[in-house]
DNA sequence: GGATGTGAATTGGTTCACAGCA
DNA sequence: TGCTGTGAACCAATTCACATCC
């Protein structure tokens, strides 16, 4: 049946690119997907597209393909958000809270329970009806709210310690904005998304476009 | 000296964090660094740092290191920084703006020379300096601006219209926010950063953590 | 017939182990 | 001696090819 032991992190960055597909065919009333038309959707290939399902069970039919709602339930399970989970974003600037914004209206498999930050021009405002808080509240909202994911977009130079605050209150998945190299224990996992990063290492690319440009 | 045929791009997404960690060195006033220190300030193994700098050349020196301002030259010039690029943001929302104005402050190596909206509210408003163009000037600004990359936070559903404008404008780098996927010709590249799936991905392994806690 | 599910082959990337040099 | 640079070994992920089943 599903087979080998955990699977692979690229496996898993992939299922919300499905979800994302299958959610726009449920809406769209189309009842059964195969392999050939997700690849085209999502941009993988047909057979990656099998192989990463064929991870946690056989969902297929042969010779028809995938019924999309089932698969989109299915997918849904195995991410873990059939349930409800918790999100704290710690760091009310501005983009901190653009990712509250962007989540609250496009994401309804996540719950932004709070913004947290420490300017007193702020704290107490709401965004997109999410409070937010003063940082000192950080533990007893965890602690109320049950939060399960920590959100920093802090300046570089706080985030180890809200880092080391979060997995004091067992908050052990972390996604992290800010341009620094965190420190945590092996139990915790921390995603990290560098803008400057993924903007300087595409413009490796544009040189190299124009240099081949200007080549011969 | 330099060996094979292209870096790989897991490597190119290393070297901005190198340049990173070296700019602070530098400002620190470090002079030398091995690849060691290096391992522990980028979280790398130290054979990997090696392997990485050795794509591009043998900038080292056996027993001692490597000079910190001298190897970040270097990964500046390999990166392609160490020329200005003019980087337009096409969408002046949240995220839009958010993605400005970090760029502006925190990013000294690139430049950020427009934002494009339709929203008549904003346009010809400034963020952090730069001005925000109505869209339909897209075209005149990354000619005379000479653009080389463009920053999709568009809502999905214009995105791919967007990617086709720019690509028409030669700009064949482009960092996508939007949850969609996109075409484009082989020789535009497009990175995606999909802050759902960042969030999503990472629920997977919340709901690990919280599994294995009430396992036995 | 047509699409899934999967072993086998291949490719790509990382780690290991050590030779080479200041 | 200490740290870089690199071939070899290893491991992970993707692609290929096809048997399987509706």
């Amino acid at each position: 049946m599903s087979p080998k032991g955990d699977p692979p992190i690229s496996v898993i960055k992939r299922l919300p690119v499905y979800l994302r597909v299958l959610d726009n065919l449920v809406k769209r009333d189309i009842e059964v997907v195969s392999s050939k038309t997700l690849s085209k959707e999502t941009g993988f290939t047909a057979e990656q597209i099998r192989k990463d399902l064929a991870f946690f069970g056989a969902f297929g039919t042969r010779g028809t393909g995938y019924t999309t709602n089932y698969l989109r339930e299915i997918i849904l399970r195995i991410i873990g958000l059939d349930k409800q989970t918790n999100v704290a974003i710690i760091g009310a600037g501005h983009l901190g809270t653009a990712f509250a914004r962007y989540n609250v209206r496009e994401n309804p498999y996540t719950n932004v329970v709070g913004l947290f930050d420490v300017s007193p021009d702020i704290v107490g405002d709401e965004v997109e009806g999410v409070p937010i808080y003063h940082l000192n509240e950080l533990e007893d909202v965890i602690k109320h709210e049950r939060v399960q994911v920590g959100v920093i977009t802090v300046p570089a130079v706080h985030a180890q310690e809200i880092v080391n605050r979060l997995v004091e209150e067992n908050v052990n998945a972390i996604l992290n904005f800010a341009p620094a190299t965190l420190n945590a224990p092996e139990n915790v996992r921390i995603h990290n998304v560098d803008l400057t990063i993924e903007l300087q290492s595409l413009i490796y690319f544009a040189r190299d476009q124009i240099d081949e440009g200007e080549t011969d």
